[in-house]
DNA sequence: CTGAAAGCGCTTACAG
DNA sequence: CTGAAAGCGCTTACAG
């Protein structure tokens, strides 16, 4: 009768509880739980019969009646808008890697930049009980959903956005500055008309990197072209088309920056079609260094943002406020950086 | 005194539970239980008491306690090399899909094809008490942490690599044929000296598809050169490092074939580095279709995967299973295709 | 150091 | 149709 007899099915489990630990090191359930513990406690000896019970009986303590009893799940929900885009994937695996050390189960949920998906995903958050949130909002400024996990009490980490004006621990980039100086830079090379596909006004990282591009034109006194400046909506599909727009015009740009890497997906598509040469027709700064960055032709250049330090420093925030619920809220913005690649003319010089 | 009172620290949370909710309606908590279950057997009168009450204190079930109770947890874990690998994580989402809809939860493990980290992930599951686990084996014939999950009585579905010996239910594509009739489709362009960037042999896709490709040369009577035939062990370095090997050869391939979309990755890093002309001096076809494929120059020829189905079918077989135990066990076979681009020559000849 | 007992929030026989 | 009561597996005061 040792575990793995009973297999018809699931409803006879082979539960090897507390109790049968318990029985068969001849202690009582309480002495199991120290035991599992590890805070100490315990003569040795009750210890070693204890571990022997377990190891023999293959004993695994039930996480549900933990929770229960112990009232923390231990669970952190994570809410980003797709984790098929690579740049959010890359920030989820780092925080799990940091909060799996600290025992944390990590639940995911996308939004597909919904607030209804938000919702509901904020909704089994609070059911499962999680013990804090690590979130991308859907819509900036629209923190409603947010307000319930706050009024729960649950500790909220932003990522990547902003979150309107919850009052929450933040990680971020330095949007603005990062294609300010893109934008410093293209000009550098020369160009005065340089394209841009921004994304949704309702998204704070959109908002303040269209304010970059703005501020630097303005910077060297050259006059805003709105014809220059189309959205994108931060899909492939808007790309696309805010990049046969751009090529539609009279005057054409001669430097393209785009605000995040799907457009950059989706304009690259219109340049492949149309057989565009770049840098020679057009030159191109991406935002975000993708796998694929290195196997265009040309090699793209991009500002590229340091995702795992981005998830890294979030789950260390969530974890910090774990300990210190009321320590005062912090704002960690971190530096982007260009990397250099044939798809603008780095420090040459414009044709002829 | 309404829900969100006391809001100093998590130590006290505003629990509304079902005690409340039926003192609010002045009923017992069985019928709570009973309106909330929505199995009927309560009176119009008091349902909606009990309703009144869930609304104006914003109850929600606890989760863990019910779990607790009914002794199923209605979680199904998921196990995948690595969700940053689109691949992988467009059959998650798609896995996902199907089982919130049936009130599932996914919770997500990437073993990053370490056996070590599949049976960490696996401990877990098992201590969260999954009602299910889809997985994808980091090494085929190593069965041994999956053994586990049988003998707990867990119901797996495998999906993509094929799971040894282990008898449970599958879905795979059809590998073999896929990358037999993509050699095919080189030789009836006329190329002969037919390159392969191959996987591991520990992992049965890299085995079916190699065993296509050789199979296809076959065939047509075309001996096989040891030389074309590289190992790049499923990922980017090992694509590169390969392709590296093959153009080192004095006698260079013609075209190549790989067999993912990590080795694709970096055997074109390589080409592109050399400047490797496409498809004139080599053709190629790649495996799976990535957001990217389009927008190299030229767009790449690739054999793709349906990973959208496979992922909703491996998501119906775990519903299936959870309510029909012991029905026979199931082998799903989803055929791949050709995208034709212009990385290879399609039907057109060979040049001179 | 150790154990008997209470209780976390829920659901489901069991009685009526 | 309804409610009182038991119990899921665990941990932690409380006594000793």
């Amino acid at each position: 009768m040792g575990p793995g007899r009973m297999q018809q099915g699931r409803l006879f489990e082979n539960v090897v509880t507390v109790k049968d630990v318990a029985a068969k090191a001849d202690v009582s359930t309480a002495t199991v739980s120290r035991v599992l513990s590890g805070k100490g406690g315990v003569s040795s000896e009750l210890e070693q019969r204890v571990r022997s019970a377990i190891d023999e009986l293959d004993y695994r303590p039930n996480q549900a009646a933990r929770r229960l009893r112990e009232r923390t799940a231990k669970i952190i929900g994570v809410l980003v808008p797709d984790i098929q885009i690579h740049f959010f994937a890359s920030i989820v695996v780092s925080i799990e890697r940091v909060l799996q050390e600290a025992g944390y189960l990590l639940l995911l949920g996308n939004t597909y930049d919904s607030l209804e998906s938000e919702k509901q995903h904020i909704e089994t958050f609070l059911s499962e009980d999680v013990s804090g949130v690590i979130f991308t909002p859907a819509v900036s400024p629209d923190i409603q959903n947010f307000k319930r996990l706050r009024d729960a009490g649950v500790p909220m980490i932003a990522i990547d956005r902003l979150p309107g004006d919850l009052r929450v621990d933040t990680v971020q980039v330095s949007n603005e500055k990062s294609t300010l100086n893109a934008t410093l830079h293209l000009i550098s090379e020369g160009h005065h008309r340089i394209g841009y596909i921004g994304g949704p006004k309702s998204i704070s990282t959109a908002v303040d990197r269209q304010a970059g591009y703005e501020c630097a034109l303005t910077q060297l006194g050259i006059p805003l072209d709105q014809s220059l400046i189309q959205p994108g909506g931060y899909t492939i599909e808007g790309g696309y088309r805010a990049m046969r727009d751009l090529w539609k015009l009279n005057q054409r740009p001669t430097a393209l920056l785009m605000a995040n890497n799907s457009m950059t997906l989706g304009a690259m598509q219109f340049i492949c079609e149309n057989d565009i040469s770049v840098p020679d027709q057009i030159s191109i700064i991406g935002f975000d260094d993708m796998p694929w960055s290195t196997i265009l032709r040309p090699p793209l250049t991009v500002i590229t943002q340091p995702t795992t330090e981005i998830g890294v420093l979030a789950a260390q925030l969530m974890l910090a406020r774990l300990n210190e619920p009321n320590s005062s809220i912090k704002h960690i913005t971190l530096e982007t950086h260009m990397v250099l690649r044939q798809s603008c003319l780095c420090s040459k010089k414009l044709p002829e």
